[in-house]
DNA sequence: AGTTGCATTGCGTATTACGCATTGTTGAAT
DNA sequence: ATTCAACAATGCGTAATACGCAATGCAACT
């Protein structure tokens, strides 16, 4: 088709060509932070408009990206949401985080949440709201900053060393540079100041926030990981600093470690790091 | 190809056959309740077992669906989670029903309005003014009454059954003096009639009130749930109770029910309450 | 071993997707 | 208003590709 003299590698079983092609847009739309123009889009996932534009159609047939009525801009689409979440729905460690969260909260009386790893950053796929607590502006979907929230440290500092980690490095800079130019003072400034919030991250097992992403609002985020040492998803706590205690042995944390902990082991973690 | 001498009819722009046809698998993946066999997925693509078989090794070099290693039964991979995860980053609830209120309100003929809630209340974030319609005094932050508006009657019905409830009872309570000490007789006095509100709102699938908030005027407001069971948004419709059909099978009601229905799977909502 | 029920893979042909160039559309500048 | 520019969308002919069919692998039972 293209300029793929394809020497067809051994290694190579039969697939369908047009799939794997008209994916790469699909990759581009996912890591792209706004919606695209035709020209962009098809320049990132490196075909011509003409090719793009016919894969796009059929994308939009599928609901699995829409175009933005007005500027004709593409984005992914409702179809890719439910395929997401029915994914989401199937991993185990979401469905038992999930059944044995309200046990939890009954217990912290705290507004609690799961994340999970995203393209762009640990994202919250499930919250509930504590009666006692303020309100906290959480939204299904959100993404978590890594370096001012909790549940960005905890993912920042647990993440598998390999693999998962060229993840985390773009997204790190991206978020070091806004640091920057913001002038904060309560996020670490460089990768150096970066790697010790980690390790300190690590010692204290779960991530920990006071006042940063929001004024008032302190949050505790525990890992749980999988039977590959994969941290599987986060379980979060959050609340009106007032009230809420952030001592690593008080009972909110150890409720947290306690809740992650098993349910680590209950995935098949053996405890070996 | 197959049996398809395609007459191309005109209504169909040029797409990718091959995305269209894969797709259909991965649909059946997302709907089935567990990990399938070739020939059953096949089976229920519509395709035969080779035909299928091309397209799930190309999906499984993009990660969209993996294999059991030992059954070989085919499921959703992991890129299916980051795209959706993706659209549920992006997802905003209150946009995407601000572009569609324009078409609906040239359905309906009447005054329509967005409301989420709110530390105080649901909150009118979003109206939109019917030229037909009389004036409504409807402002932007408005808090609606949890007890004498079709858009707090919504709420109350249908905010979250756990957690958030506790968040409404001591608005309920502040509500039901009020009215006591203006002797109302068109809203309920007590918790119990409260209840009982609730459940005839959660029947009816939408709050609505007539000449109770504001004598003449009459309110319709459907729910908009997300992908959690969380109650995102309200679409409230009002006008003079002279035209505005408040039955429940009417156009107007079912129109606005028709529009959070979709909203609601556009936002990932499966429903099942 | 024999058999059955799958998944997987060559092969040849008819269909499809590709690049190129053209036409349609939108929106901004003169 | 008119012109212009930038982008999106679409015919067309050809070369590459996906399809059905049938053969081959590969296990788990009998």
């Amino acid at each position: 088709m293209d300029e793929t003299p394809s020497p067809l590698t051994d290694k190579e079983r039969a697939g369908i060509q047009s799939v794997e092609v008209g994916f790469a847009l699909l990759d581009v739309l996912a890591h792209a932070p706004a919606p695209l123009m035709l020209r962009d889009l098809a320049a990132s996932a490196k075909m011509s408009a003409a090719k793009a534009h016919r894969y796009l159609v059929s994308f939009q047939r599928l609901g699995l990206v829409v175009q933005d009525t007005a500027n004709t801009r593409y984005e992914l689409g409702p179809a890719t949401l439910r395929l997401g979440l029915s994914t989401l729905s199937r991993l185990d460690a979401v469905k038992m985080a999930r059944e044995r969260l309200p046990a939890l909260m009954e217990e912290v009386g705290h507004t609690l949440a799961l994340a999970v790893w995203g393209n762009r950053g640990p994202t919250i796929v499930h919250w509930q709201e504590s009666p006692l607590a303020v309100s906290v502006n959480l939204r299904l979907g959100d993404v978590m900053p890594l370096l001012s929230s909790a549940t960005g440290r905890c993912f920042t500092a647990f993440l598998a060393p390999v693999g998962q980690l060229d993840k985390l490095t773009p997204l790190l800079k991206e978020e070091l540079a806004l640091a920057h130019k913001l002038g904060r003072t309560d996020v670490p400034a460089t990768l150096a100041a970066v790697r010790s919030l980690q390790t300190e991250t690590r010692q204290q097992g779960l991530g920990r926030v006071k006042n940063v992403l929001l004024p008032g609002i302190s949050g505790l985020c525990a890992p749980v990981f999988d039977a590959d040492q994969h941290l599987a998803l986060g379980v979060v706590a959050l609340g009106s600093s007032a009230s809420f205690d952030t001592a690593l042995d008080g009972a909110l944390a150890q409720a947290l470690l306690r809740m992650s902990c098993q349910l680590s082991q209950d995935l098949g973690h053996s405890h070996s790091a």
